[in-house]
DNA sequence: CTGAAAGCGCTAACAG
DNA sequence: CTGTTAGCGCTTTCAG
C-alpha cells in the first residue's frame, strides 16, 4: 500500500533538488515570466522526478486568486442538473476556471451551509440554482464581491446575473396549447415538493391560464420518493380510475410522464385520442419510448453554457458590470401525445 | 446588483469591530478553546453583523488541515455515480469532511489532470473510480500521503484501499444462470467504450464462462452516444433481424436493456419464452417498466458508504494501516425476463 | 481565559 | 533572465 502520512513536497524541495531558486522554480511551474530553456529543463526534471504537486492553498493565499467556480444545485439525481453541469464544464474547460459542485437536496438550510462552505474557499464566482434563497444566503452572496449567476429560473429578483426560463410562462404555454387542442378535463401529477419553486411556478402558470378559460384542474396527485417512472404509472392508474372522464394529463416531469404513457399504452388506451399527455423537461430518455411524449425543453445545457460564460467573461476582465438577465425560451415538442391546436 | 470587487472581510475586521483580539475571535468562530460567554457573544454578534465568512485558504495553510475528500468519477450522466455520491455524502455528513467531485469522462488524461488539480488542494483523502490509472496518476496517489480508496471494482491491484464488486464474477454468474436456464444462442449489446474497464471485465467473465460450456456469443453490437434507451431499442431490432434464432440478449447496462425490452414487448415477442433478457446495474428506473428486466445490482450506494467510512475512520485516527479491500456481492434479480435454472 | 509572535508554502514586487 | 524580501489571513504555540 501507499504510505499515508508523508510530508508533501514543497517548492523548496524542488528548488534544492534542482539548484534553482524557489522563485524561479515557481516561475517555471506556472509558465510565468521568462526563464532560460536550460533552467526550465532542470526544474521540470526535478519536479517530475520528485513527483511534486504544487500547493494551491499556499498559492491561492499568496496570489489572492482562486480559480474555482462554486456551482450549487439541488440534486444530482434527476438528470437535469448533470446536463447543466455539462454545459458549465464545456465552457470552463477553455479557461483556467474549474467548477466545484455543492448539492442542497432542495433544503434552504443546507443551501446556506453549502454556500458558506464554498464561499469560505473564496471562489471566483458562484452559479446557483433558483432565485429563492434564505436571507442569510442572499446576504452572503451580496457580500462575496464575486459574480453570482442564478440559474434555471427568471421569475423573480436576481441578486446579480441570472440565466433561465420563465417557468410561469412554460406552464402558461402548455395550458394554452392544451386548451387550443380542445381538451377540457385535465388532471395534474407532480412532486410533493413545496420547495421546488420552479415546479410550483409552472403549476401556477398552468392553472392560472386554465382558469382564464374557465377550466379548473379536475384531479391532481402528488408523490415523493421512489422510482419516478413507477410513480407515474401508479398515479396515472389511480387517477383515471378515480376520475374516468379526464381527457388530459399534465405531468410535472418527464419521468412520471413516461410512466403514465407506458401505463396507458399498455392498457390499450388511445393516446392522444381518448386522453392527451404532456410533461416537462425533454430528457433524452424519452427518445426510446414507444411513442413520443409531449414535453417542453428546459434548455438545461444552454443555461449552463451561458452562466459559465458570464462568470468567465467577468473573470477575464470583460463585462465588469454584472446584473445581466438572460431569458431563454423553452421549446414545446408536441410528440405523439398532444393534438395540435384546432 | 451586488457589488462585485469588494475586499472580503478578514478576522481583523471582526476583531476591530468587536474589540477582541484576532486570536480570540478565531477561537470563538472555531469553537475551540475556552472563551468567556461575554466575549463570545460580542464576537458572534460582530461576525454576523458584518457577514464575515472565514477564509479557509488561510486557515488550511496555517493549520495544515483540509477537510476535503476528492471524489473522482468518470461521469455524472448515468445515474450510477450519483448513487455512489449519495452513499458518500451520507456518511461524510456526520463528519467534518466534505466531498468534492471531479469528472474524468472515462479519459485517462483527464483523470490525470483532475487528480493533479484536486491533490494540489491537499485533500484529506481520495475516492477514485476504478483500478486502472496512468502511471503518473498512480505515482501521484502514492506520493500524496493520504488514504486512497479505489471504488467500483476489485479485479486488480489497488494502490491502497479498495471497495467494489468483481465485475468478472458478475459476468460469470450471469452467464451461469443463462446457461443453467437452457439458453444457447446468445447476443450481446454494450457500449463502444474501450476505456470502461468494468464493462470489459463483465464481458470477459461472461464470454469466458460461456466458452467453458462450449457456447460462443452468436452476435454482438456496440453503440456510443445518444439516448441509451433508444439505442437499446435500435440495436435490438437490428440484431434480431440479423440473427433471428437468438434466444437470449445480454445488455451491458440497464438503460439499453430497457430499450430492448420495450421493443420486444411492443413487437409482441414472448419474453422470456422466445427470448430471454438480462442487463446490469439495477437502476431504479426499471421499476416502472411493464415487466421486470433481469439485472444485477452493483451495490452502488453501499460502495459509496464503505469508501467514505474508510476515509473517515482514517481521518479520525482509527485504521491507520490502510490497504483494506472490501468485496461486495452483486445480487442477481431474475425479474420477468430470465427463466430460472432447470 | 486572553494575547503576541511566528510561521504555513507560495507569489507580487522589486532589485539586480 | 534570476534572486530577495515581504507578506497573503489564518492558526499554532507559548506567555501571561
Amino acid at each position: 500500500m501507499t504510505s499515508r502520512n508523508k510530508r508533501p513536497l514543497t517548492l523548496r524541495d524542488v528548488s534544492e533538488a534542482s539548484g534553482v531558486s524557489e522563485m524561479t522554480v515557481s516561475r517555471v511551474l506556472r509558465n510565468k515570466g521568462d526563464v532560460s530553456a536550460a533552467t526550465r529543463q532542470k526544474v521540470q526534471d526535478a519536479a517530475k522526478r520528485l513527483g511534486y504537486v504544487p500547493n494551491k492553498i499556499a498559492g491561492a493565499l499568496a496570489s489572492q486568486r482562486v480559480n474555482l467556480v462554486a456551482v450549487i444545485i439541488p440534486s444530482l439525481g434527476n438528470m437535469v442538473f448533470p446536463e447543466v453541469m455539462a454545459g458549465i464544464s464545456e465552457v470552463l474547460e477553455d479557461t483556467v476556471l474549474q467548477p466545484v459542485v455543492g448539492v442542497t437536496d432542495y433544503l434552504p438550510e443546507k443551501e446556506e451551509k453549502v454556500l458558506f462552505e464554498m464561499l469560505s474557499w473564496r471562489p471566483s464566482g458562484v452559479i446557483i440554482a433558483g432565485l429563492e434563497h434564505s436571507e442569510a444566503s442572499r446576504a452572503m452572496l451580496k457580500q462575496a464581491g464575486i459574480p453570482v449567476v442564478e440559474i434555471m429560473d427568471v421569475d423573480g429578483e436576481p441578486i446579480d446575473a441570472c440565466v433561465g426560463i420563465s417557468h410561469r410562462r412554460a406552464g402558461r404555454i402548455m395550458a394554452e396549447e392544451i386548451i387550443a387542442a380542445g381538451y377540457k378535463r385535465i388532471g395534474f401529477m407532480g412532486t410533493k415538493m413545496p420547495l421546488d419553486h420552479r415546479a410550483r411556478k409552472r403549476f401556477e402558470g398552468f392553472t392560472r391560464t386554465l382558469a382564464q378559460s374557465g377550466i379548473e384542474i379536475a384531479d391532481q396527485e402528488f408523490y415523493s420518493g421512489g422510482s419516478a417512472l413507477a410513480k407515474g404509472r401508479e398515479m396515472t392508474a389511480k387517477m383515471i380510475e378515480r376520475t374516468p372522464d379526464l381527457d388530459f394529463l399534465y405531468f410535472s416531469n418527464d419521468m412520471i410522464g413516461a410512466g403514465g404513457l407506458l401505463y396507458l399504452l399498455e392498457k390499450g388506451i388511445d393516446v392522444p385520442g381518448k386522453i392527451g399527455l404532456a410533461a416537462f423537461n425533454g430528457v433524452e430518455l424519452l427518445d426510446g419510448l414507444p411513442s413520443q411524449l409531449a414535453t417542453m425543453d428546459a434548455c438545461r445545457r444552454e443555461i449552463g453554457v451561458k452562466a459559465a460564460q458570464i462568470i468567465a467573461s467577468y473573470h477575464s476582465g470583460e463585462d465588469t458590470q454584472g446584473g445581466k438577465i438572460v431569458t431563454l425560451s423553452p421549446k414545446l415538442a408536441f410528440g405523439d401525445t398532444l393534438r395540435r391546436r384546432g
